[in-house]
DNA sequence: CGGTTTAGTACGTGACACAAACTAAGATAG
DNA sequence: CTATCTTAGTTTGTGTCACGTACTAAACCG
């Protein structure tokens, strides 16, 4: 079998990983989004402009996305106590327990997929991709969040 | 800084993979799933059924997708010469040139990511993704195939 | 105050995905 | 050879998602 380039294997492993959370999002009856979404919210109450810089979306996509959110008992509009303009989006029990059950999912799959290596290899692939993450957060002064 | 576990930095790093891919792509006015059809076009010829199958959409899906990409210039269907119900979808020479374009710039990201490691470092992440991916492969009997 | 910025929503548009119903053509049984 | 079944693909209707633009209301600033 011909060598997997550095740039297609990220691709093709990047897509195999979203696919699995977004089954194990599915079973849930939500999307890659609303879980991306749940999981901001996760360890945050932030407003509406907070979610969209987390999300890197337009603040008016965001409005439909809490939108769908909250009609489904997912999440909360809470008025800001110090800015009348603005909310704070906070998840429901309800979110906060389907959250943890299609990450508990989802964890699932990817520990059976790196399962497939043995334990040094998939010690040695979490220690690089740890670094790698590491490096690149340092490396636009950016905060690492969890996505799911 | 905590350590990183393999879920949360795989499902990391995937989504900052395709979040690059997604940027480069809409350089170019393609969105994300558009840009997987024109990589699997690279080199095939699929029918309608089998890009349902690549692609892992459902038919009535890939009759919408396809129909956009060809209003658009970027694939045609050619009717299939051993059975009139079928269409091969095939690039058109202005979609390859594109689809090899955002490749191009999507490899520029990525190898400046992976530049981020040490020589020795970035070598074995690869290592390890390939083995990762073609274990996998070879799990569930599936063909790797071109994801960009 | 008056003018500007900021937070969020409303509206219109288009892409995307699915399920169900449908048409046409191929395959198969008798 | 027809009657039936299956397969390939489209159509239609619904919902999600994302964006830009325009708007309202509150905060800020001089």
């Amino acid at each position: 079998m011909a060598q997997i380039s550095t740039v297609d294997g990220l691709a093709q492993l990047s897509f195999l990983i979203q696919g699995t959370l977004e089954r194990r999002a599915a079973e849930h009856d939500v999307s890659l989004i609303q879980t991306r979404l749940l999981g901001v919210l996760r360890d945050r109450r932030p407003t509406m402009q907070e979610l969209a810089r987390l999300l890197a979306l337009d603040k008016s996509s965001v409005t439909g996305l809490v939108d769908r959110a909250e009609r489904r008992g997912l999440v909360t509009r809470v008025p800001s106590p110090t800015d009348r303009r603005s909310s704070l989006v906070e998840l429901t029990d309800r979110a906060r327990e389907m959250a943890a059950q299609v990450a508990a999912d989802f964890e699932t799959d990817v520990t059976a997929l790196v399962g497939l290596l043995p334990p040094a290899a998939r010690a040695e692939l979490t220690a690089l991709v740890g670094r790698l993450l590491i490096a690149k957060a340092e490396a636009e002064g950016v905060d690492l969040f969890d996505t799911v």
